[in-house]
DNA sequence: GTGGTCTAGACCACG
DNA sequence: GTGGTCTAGACCACG
């Protein structure tokens, strides 16, 4: 698993990293169970402070996408993920609502959109490394 | 057309404010042609900065939603507005990828997701002021 | 409102700090609606780091104690606060359990310990600046 | 008696060891004279480092709950158990209060309180490995 | 002026 | 070796 960051991106490092992460585990390059590198690690790797990885763990711990044993490291959360439930689908919606309304002025319509996020499902569920941008 | 920003939030009041107008032209509460207040008017009126309203303002006006005029205040675009371009596609999948990599891993599949959307396009779509929240 | 740390204490400052935060809260020495004192402010009165404060601030944020305004500064949460919920009792049952097992094994019977809580009750509850030790 | 440890917890195991073994005693799962296992033999069984048995044995004996014989091995201590004096109820009011401070402001008062203790007392108590969860 | 982000570096508890 | 805590200091977005 590859992580690329844009310096230069308004979008915060951490959160960068907190998405390519949750990507990761979307495509199935990162399996439950599976180990993460260490904060100091992963830090030293990609070249940031230790303490914004150390970040985005304690974000994806408290949403349940990894565990954090201590002294032992970080692993992906080995019982799989929460499934959606009421709230978790009002808050996509609300997510979603200033995207659409946008999409609606440049006429993009629900048949479009729905075109669009099957694009979006194909690049990130296709065979990895190959519709991986 | 009501603004009701939410100053607890995390979502920046401007962003929260150029949303709703943007809502409110997608809801077709704002057509092209209308007027809308100064940006002292509206300030005033929802009890925020001058700069923030400014700051709306003048990038709705570099993205076509508006024009402002020295002497004739600010209205929504009398042409319509900008029908999506690739660049403009592409840019949308990106904001809609981190969204969809989550949803993937919280169960939610292509045809669940399409419609959420579905719901979200009648929530601003569907009669105005009914469905509306 | 005082803040008093035991910056010799094992329990860390940043627990200290909001232990004392929710107890001002409890004891009425602090409103909903009240300011508190900014990140930067705080940080300074009681010669601690400014990262140190925001943890604490964060963390009542998340617990919906406060919120947190883009540059007007901190509240406690207007609203009042989140009713326990069968969630909470549960953890805090869990939080008593080890201390009740070691009461058990002291000689503490039910009776006995609950009037040692209706003193914490008092002693927090009491009018303020006289049983506050 | 069983022990289970969440190594996912942030609550270190030492202490978790040390809470399940008193509680064992409080539930009279374990009695005075009884034999505990070697440092080694429980490290082994549960799968952790000797270390951290080994902590949790010093830290035991020296609140008089276990006796270490260099070669009979290791007891719950055969007099019984230190009854609570002032200190030891003041320390146990102290590790209440922020508890309780965090309870009012959810709105549990002292009769709540107490219930919540007393089935915390009766699941300690009770039929041992019935309402042992 | 305010919180948000990021870096650098240190010491400690845990195991 | 690992994460947890704390400090010091910097720059930026927001309003």
């Amino acid at each position: 698993m590859f992580i690329k960051l844009d310096m230069a991106s308004d979008k915060p490092i951490y959160i960068q990293l907190k998405e390519q992460i949750i990507e990761g585990i979307a495509r199935e390059e990162l399996h439950p169970g599976d180990d993460l590198p260490s904060v100091r690690a992963l830090a030293s790797d990609i070249g940031i402070n230790l303490h914004t990885v150390n970040k985005v763990y304690q974000q994806l711990k408290q949403e349940d996408y990894i565990q954090i044993h201590r002294s032992r490291g970080v692993m992906i959360h080995p019982n799989g993920f929460r499934k959606a439930d009421e709230t978790y689908r009002t808050n996509l919606k609300e997510a979603l609502r200033p995207l659409i309304a946008e999409a609606i002025c440049h006429g993009i319509n629900e048949k479009d959109f729905s075109e669009l996020t099957l694009d979006v499902y194909q690049k990130i569920l296709g065979k990895a490394g190959e519709t991986n941008e």
